[in-house]
Order: structure tokens, then C-alpha cells, then sequence
DNA sequence: CGTGGGATTGAGGCTGCTCAAATTTGGTGG
DNA sequence: CCACCAAATTTGAGCAGCCTCAATCCCACG
């Protein structure tokens, strides 16, 4: 059930990390980074694996390196709201009680760099250039938050998926990848959760976009034959 | 238009400032307090005044003294999304960009403590307590933004507004309030806005709790007669 | 080549929206 | 104190968008 594989500390793997540019670390210097490198151990997840669950009192804090994980919350009767997509180099903290407010699932293969709080909070304790950087962003992650909310209290199916695909789209392009498709690792029912429809909704939705030849479904994604009639559809 | 009284700094009205306790300068010690006191300035609102806009390069950080303010988003055609009431405590910061993602208006009278950008960012860069105290005041946001996605996303009308009374009461409580009745200074369209339904539906749902004698809807707010039965509508 | 899970399509229904009117509330001035 | 007006709220009727339930399709995979 939890083949997880934990590789030794990496320390040493630090330096020529994926993220490092754009992670936490990235406010690190040489020394401090060398330090930060033994508080973190790398570990593994594969496909539709939890990395962390909302409820758990959890003792750790994560920074994604490779692979997507959708977050969400449930509600007791099962409905789920899918509130992101992590991709490599975000971040994701407890708050203050010690617990994530929502779970974490691997979408496809993951790796994570793990850090035990005690540590890691001593680490950033006296670090303000740390501290202003995890600032940063959390701000930018509250920005993303609020403009969720109001696609999800405000606009209409159509926009909804239209906002998600340009949205999505561009969090891939600003982590360097060229992109002639979008691919969409996750399901129907992950977006479907995440922009507060249903999954025949969503599958309506993008037969519509199909239809006229605005977008092209491919397996594992779409390319935006229209970008611009989409980002019409997603009226801002 | 704007008819703003600005007071003279208040380094010495920090010491019995009514949010004291809860608001970021808890982190304080008196020294510092002095200090930090002579950056912000109390300023007031009238009912309906708009602090600052979403579009605007604002030059300040708020810190809400006294009264309500809605914060909010608007789409171009004039949809309109509430991402939260400011209580008395809470802090209201821009982003890396120098500009608040969402706007402000007074619901009723406000009295904020505001803060020049540079000297505030100065103040706070080498202070690690109180970035941490930033922090932590940024992490319980996210916390309730994904919860409010949640509602936004996956419950029936009845179920957020049920959530709604619920939720606020317990803001107003943790302010220390004793509650008879629950005083809801905003309107019903911002209650609409907030939670992503019409104005039309908050009201007939509203009338529909009161029907069966649930809650009593007085002037200005409302008493829960029977907060159980709210709760179970609110199906957490 | 068969199997099964994900995705798509279809038909019909319900929740919440739209448009419109009635009612209540709050403010203002006689 | 009361009449009157504007604004907010409530109520009603009808409709539409999205959901529900169900069947079918499409691949990937054994």
C-alpha cells in the first residue's frame, strides 16, 4: 500500500536540484543551502498514492520536486473540492495547529523533498531572507486563492474550463516548458472537482470547445488550436 | 468624495490599541511598539468608502482597527465576488508586485492603522518574530480561503448560508463579543456575493430558516433559536 | 481479442437564476 | 409625529444551466 522509497539525504543533490530556482531554497546561499540539504530527505510516491492527509497531525513540510499531486478537501458525505495542483517547486506547510488543512494524493509519479518540522522550523527560525521568501509565497498563493474563489462563486461552466486550460497552461509555460499540447495528467473528475462542477459537465464542456475546432482533445491533454477564442470564453 | 480623517501618528495610542492582541504588532515588544508605532497612522472611513483598489499600485499595508470591510473582486462585465470580511485584527497586505489583488470598501464606519510600504518593509526586514507573526497570520488566510472554496465549490444554497451565520458567529465570538443575536453589518448582496448565490436565494433561504422558527431575522442581523439544527444545515 | 476503467453522450429533472412586482425599512422634511 | 420617497428586502412565476442517472464508447492493457 505505501512502497515508498526513501533516498538518503541530499545534500550533496542540493545544489544541482530541479527547483532550486524557484523553490524555498531559492533565497538559500552556498553554506546555508549545504545545511538546509541534511534536514530534507527525498521520497518517492507513486501514482494515486496520499502523500498527506488533511486530518493527520502531521510532522513534516513539503517541497515538490517532480510529478503533480492534487490538494483537497472532503466533506463528510464525500463531496470533494480539489482546492490546486501542486507543481515541482511549490510548497506545502502546516499551520499553526500542525496540521495541512487539506490532503495531498500523487497524480502520476512524485517526489517530494520531506523536512521534519522541529528542524526545519528551527532552521527559518533566525533566517529572515527564509522567512520573507516563504512570505512571498504564501502571498502568492493566497492571490491564486482568491482568484479561485471567484471562478468558482461567479462564473459559468464554460469559463470555468476555459480560465482552467489557460490558467493551467500557464503555470507549465512559466516552469520553462515549451508546450505545443497542454498535457493534463489528472482525470475528468479532478478538474471537474476542482472547478466545482461535474465530470459530464466538464467532458460537455470541452466536446463544445472540440466542436468548432477552438481546441483538440489528444490522450493526456489538448493543444489550443484558438487561444484567443478561449481566453474570450474565459472573459478575464 | 472622499472626506478621510487622517489623525496624527499613534505611537501613543499603540500600548491600548484595541487589537493589540491579536493583530500583527502582538509580536511587539514596548521598545519596538514605540518605534513601530510612529509608522502607521490612524485613518477613518465612512460608510461605503472604498480603502484602496484592486487595480491601483498601492503604497500601504492596512491594519483594520475598527469596524467591516468587504473585500472583493470584480469580473468586467460587473460580477462580483466577496473573498472575505476584514474584522477588527486583521491585517491587509499587497503582493510582491506592490498591488492588493482585490478591493476594499467600509461597511459602515472603519477606522484602519495604515503603513507606508518602504518604511514598514524596512521595519519588518530583519525582524524575524514578527515575519513569523506575519506568517502566521497568512497561513490562517489560506486555511480559510480553501475552506471558503470548498463552500464556494460544493454546497447547496442552503448549506451556505447555514455555513455562513455559522462562520461569521464564530469571528464575532473569537473577538471576544458576547452574541444574543448575531449583527450582520453587510447587506444581502454582499452576502449573496460572498457566497456565490443572488441576492433572491440568500433571502428566500433566510426566509425559509425563519419559517419553521430555526432563526429570527431582526433588524441588522439575525438570532439562531436553534443552532443545532443550523449546524446540521451547515453539514461540515 | 476480450476486459475494464475512464470518458463521452443522452434524456430528463431540480436547484438556483432571471425578471418583475410587492413590501418593508430608513431617512427626510413638513 | 407623520407623510413621503428611495433603497433594501422579500415574494412570485417561469426558465435555464447544470446535475442525475444511465447507456455507450474508447482505449490501454493483460
Amino acid at each position: 500500500m505505501k512502497p515508498v522509497v526513501t533516498i538518503e539525504p541530499n545534500w550533496q543533490l542540493c545544489s544541482d536540484c530541479a527547483v532550486r530556482a524557484s523553490a524555498v531554497c531559492s533565497s538559500l546561499d552556498a553554506a546555508e543551502l549545504r545545511e538546509f540539504g541534511h534536514l530534507g530527505r527525498r521520497v518517492h510516491f507513486s501514482s494515486g498514492q496520499t502523500v498527506f492527509s488533511e486530518e493527520d497531525i502531521t510532522t513534516s513540510f513539503y517541497n515538490l520536486l517532480e510529478g503533480v499531486m492534487r490538494l483537497y478537501k472532503l466533506l463528510p458525505d464525500g463531496r470533494r473540492q480539489i482546492v490546486g495542483f501542486a507543481l515541482p517547486g511549490d510548497f506545502l506547510r502546516m499551520n499553526i495547529s500542525g496540521r495541512h488543512n487539506f490532503s495531498a494524493d500523487a497524480i502520476g509519479a512524485v517526489t517530494v523533498c520531506q523536512f521534519a518540522k522541529s528542524p526545519f522550523g528551527r532552521f527559518i527560525e533566525d533566517r529572515p531572507h527564509l522567512l520573507r521568501r516563504i512570505n512571498e509565497l504564501a502571498i502568492r498563493e493566497l492571490s491564486q486563492a482568491r482568484d479561485h474563489m471567484v471562478l468558482l462563486g461567479r462564473r459559468s461552466a464554460d469559463e470555468k474550463v476555459a480560465a482552467f486550460l489557460l490558467g493551467w497552461r500557464e503555470r507549465l509555460v512559466s516552469l520553462k516548458r515549451a508546450l505545443d499540447t497542454i498535457p493534463l495528467p489528472m482525470n475528468r473528475q479532478d478538474i471537474a472537482d476542482y472547478l466545482g462542477l461535474t465530470i459530464e459537465t466538464v467532458s460537455r464542456t470541452l466536446t463544445k470547445l472540440e466542436r468548432p475546432g477552438v481546441i483538440e482533445i489528444i490522450h493526456g491533454g489538448i493543444s489550443l488550436l484558438d487561444p484567443a477564442k478561449v481566453e474570450a470564453l474565459a472573459a478575464a
